[in-house]
DNA sequence: TCAATCCGTATC
DNA sequence: ATACGGATTGAC
């Protein structure tokens, strides 16, 4: 080690070095060079390097530990990946400065992991890494307890009540999934949640029931939510199926020490099922046996930090390298699990037909089916009569649900007869508008709408302009229920949980309180203000937000007397005979309209199967940047000024913030994208771009 | 002829 | 990024 061959002639005089020559430090006497990840942010530097390993460090210097390297001239921290004896590198190594702590963070199952997820979205592995492991807090290394024993626990023996058989028994394909969690198999499946949620039956029970078949199969576990309030809901359940010592939770929001301190009680061995958000799809879990994604649609799954990540994608990549089950949950399914379903990468688990009969809500659509609301007057009130008496019943029997859409979406264009939305004639994009005066132009490319462009439904040239401000809602209903309790749910009043009493609700989609004993009635408000929303998942997204509420529907189940009083109603959109999103939910059958919704995606060379990347920052760098993706064999869209979050510093900005569109063209995107991250990183200044793989730019 | 500066490149 | 080497430019 003390001489290395010189490539080039060595200077005449012996330069004298600024810092310490490694050759100063005696070295480890076995395996004296180690393989470190270096955490920058420069892409092009992403891969790793090897340093010497000091004699003092030889006993700590272990793979997966956090270390501190002397690169480009700066110290840096990295994650130690190996050990060898002899260096890749032909110039002389420096040596590792410290390490920073014995615990071996980054395991070998993890950095594989995250290796993959990197790969996919043409992404830095220190990126990825970052994403992985949490920040380190020394307090919480020395709070929490030593390597558990490696023997394990074995998991009391007493039997679940319900039985995991119990509660998989409406889906036939349950027991076989069971079955298999048990074998130490690895099954993989979109498993579509029944609605209805009798006690003991509900979708965290499931969850529950699959993780214990895992854990007594001798297997960890991991589930990622979409949300804090349910994780608390999961938890509790969880806990009893597995036993509280082996669950632990993981979120964002414990604060640095308490959730580096739950991290090391997984990596350490103490708790063998996780239960978190996503940032939580990374956790160390032991042999791995079984990955959960409750509601995998939800947007809250897609990691807002490079390289953007999402959580079903992470899963499903972990599933695979570690041979665990993955089960990819919700009460719908997102056109991209649709296309895992079709390529048979995922086997479908649903609901039975009888169980489906029994569960499934009664929705009824307004202005339908009853004579005086059949015009057009009484689909656009807001609260019609027919919801006004299913609120008014329920309130005889319990709490009872109104959703009510947020206001803000970048509203979409919808035909005025059959109110499908407008694409865009040139790409297929979302068409909108920003405001009733303003002219329609795609989303993704920019073109205006032509002014004769016909429904592609119906061919109707007529088009339905939205943007009606309203806030009137609350002040109807008060009108309407005079007396009633009200409970208001969303943006930074969330409520988590009512009781039985009787109480209106009215609560944003996904800020639905749960209800133990199921709601009444649910009355789901502007259907319209979903369905239009500028994005190319506007369908899918309204199924999803109205199925979350439905689901909260007290069972009607087989009392024949109910059945007619209470369920659901749909307010604010066209029969559902000529909205697909609609009739899904009426008929309660998600999967035909995931279906739909990927076949019509692929006539028209949409995402997924045609990978988009979207490039965000000032216009000149996105230019550039975009200009690259299309050298790499991306087809450019479109670029457009996008109106929000426009930072413009004191004279700064000159450039505005725009976003372009590519699509997959011939090229592979995560290559093409890596190559132009790395690009940009050697030579340019600060990478003021974002560029993401796979993301809904829609609204 | 030497030093100050610019530019390109590697970073172990 | 930033540190370094080699090339370039400018003044003695």
């Amino acid at each position: 080690m003390s001489e290395q061959l010189e490539l080039v002639p060595a200077p005449a005089a012996p330069r004298r070095r600024a810092r310490t020559p490694a050759s100063d430090v005696p070295l480890a006497a076995d395996e004296p060079v180690a393989t470190v990840l270096v955490d920058t942010p420069l892409a092009h530097l992403d891969r790793p390097f090897e340093y010497a390993v000091p004699a003092d460090l030889a006993q700590s210097a272990r793979p997966g530990v956090r270390v501190r390297v002397r690169f480009a001239g700066r110290d840096h921290d990295g994650y130690l990946l190996a050990r060898t004896s002899t260096a890749e590198h032909s110039g002389r190594l420096a040596p590792l400065r410290t390490v920073v702590s014995p615990e071996p963070v980054l395991t070998p199952e993890v950095l594989a992991a995250a290796r993959a997820v990197a790969d996919h979205y043409g992404g830095t592995l220190a990126d990825t890494v970052r994403l992985a492991v949490p920040p380190r807090h020394a307090r919480a290394e020395r709070s929490v307890p030593a390597e558990a024993e490696p023997g394990g626990r074995p998991l009391d023996p007493a039997p679940a009540d319900p039985s995991p058989e119990q509660v998989w028994a409406a889906y036939p394909a349950g027991p076989a999934l069971l079955r298999r969690l048990r074998a130490g198999e690895a099954p993989a499946a979109s498993w579509l949640a029944l609605p209805g949620e009798p006690p003991g039956h509900d979708w965290p029970q499931a969850v529950a029931s699959a993780l214990r078949e895992t854990v007594l199969g001798g297997r960890g576990a991991l589930v990622v939510v979409p949300d804090r309030r349910d994780v608390d809901r999961v938890l509790g359940t969880v806990g009893k199926a597995v036993g509280e010592d082996e669950v632990v939770r993981l979120t964002a929001d414990l604060g640095p020490e308490a959730r580096y301190a739950a991290f090391l009680r997984v990596l350490r061995g103490h708790a063998s099922v996780v239960v978190g958000t996503r940032a939580s799809a990374f956790a160390p879990v032991r042999r791995l046996g079984l990955v959960v994604c409750w509601d995998e649609a939800d947007d809250l799954h897609q990691e807002p930090r490079a390289p953007y990540p999402h959580t079903r994608e992470v899963l499903r990549l972990r599933a695979r390298s570690e041979g665990a089950g993955l089960l990819l949950g919700g009460f719908t399914r997102s056109v991209a699990v649709q296309r895992w379903v079709q390529e048979e990468v995922l086997a479908p688990v649903s609901g039975g037909h009888a169980a489906l009969r029994e569960r499934a809500p009664r929705v009824v659509v307004a202005g339908e089916g009853h004579q005086e609301e059949r015009d057009a007057a009484a689909r656009t009130a807001r609260l019609p009569g027919v919801a006004v008496r299913a609120l008014r019943t329920g309130l005889e029997h319990g709490p009872v649900l109104v959703q009510v859409p947020r206001q803000g979406y970048v509203l979409g264009l919808a035909c005025q007869d059959c109110r499908t939305r407008l694409r865009c004639g040139v790409c297929h994009g979302p068409v909108g508008a920003g405001d009733r005066r303003a002219a329609a132009s795609c989303r993704w490319c920019g073109s205006e709408l032509a002014p004769e462009h016909p429904c592609e439904e119906c061919g109707s040239l007529r088009r339905r302009t939205t943007g009606v401000g309203d806030r009137r809602t609350a002040e109807e209903l008060g009108r309407a229920f005079p007396g009633t309790r009200v409970v208001s749910s969303g943006g930074d009043h969330v409520v988590d949980e009512v009781g039985d009493a009787p109480a209106l609700v009215v609560a944003t989609p996904g800020a639905e309180p749960w209800c133990a004993g199921g709601y009444a009635a649910v009355v789901l408000l502007d259907g319209w203000r979903l369905l239009e929303r500028a994005s190319l998942d506007a369908a899918q997204e309204a199924l999803r937000r109205w199925c979350g509420a439905a689901a909260l529907a007290r069972p009607v189940g087989g009392s024949p007397g109910r059945r007619r009083e209470v369920g659901v109603v749909l307010c604010g959109v066209p029969p559902h005979g000529s909205v697909p999103a609609v009739e899904a939910l009426v008929r309660w059958d998600p999967a035909w309209l995931a279906a739909r919704e990927l076949s019509d995606r692929a006539e028209l060379g949409l995402p997924p199967l045609v990978r988009h990347v979207e490039v965000t920052g000032p216009a000149g760098a996105v230019d550039q940047a975009g200009r690259a993706l299309v050298a790499a064999g991306m087809h450019l869209l479109g670029t457009l000024p996008t109106a929000d979050t426009a930072p413009a510093g004191p004279g700064a900005g000159p450039d505005p913030q725009v976003r372009a569109t590519l699509s997959q063209g011939e090229g592979q995107a995560p290559e093409a994208v890596r190559a132009v991250r790395a690009d940009r990183s050697a030579r340019k200044t600060q990478d003021v771009v974002r560029i993401r793989i796979d993301a809904d730019s829609g609204a």
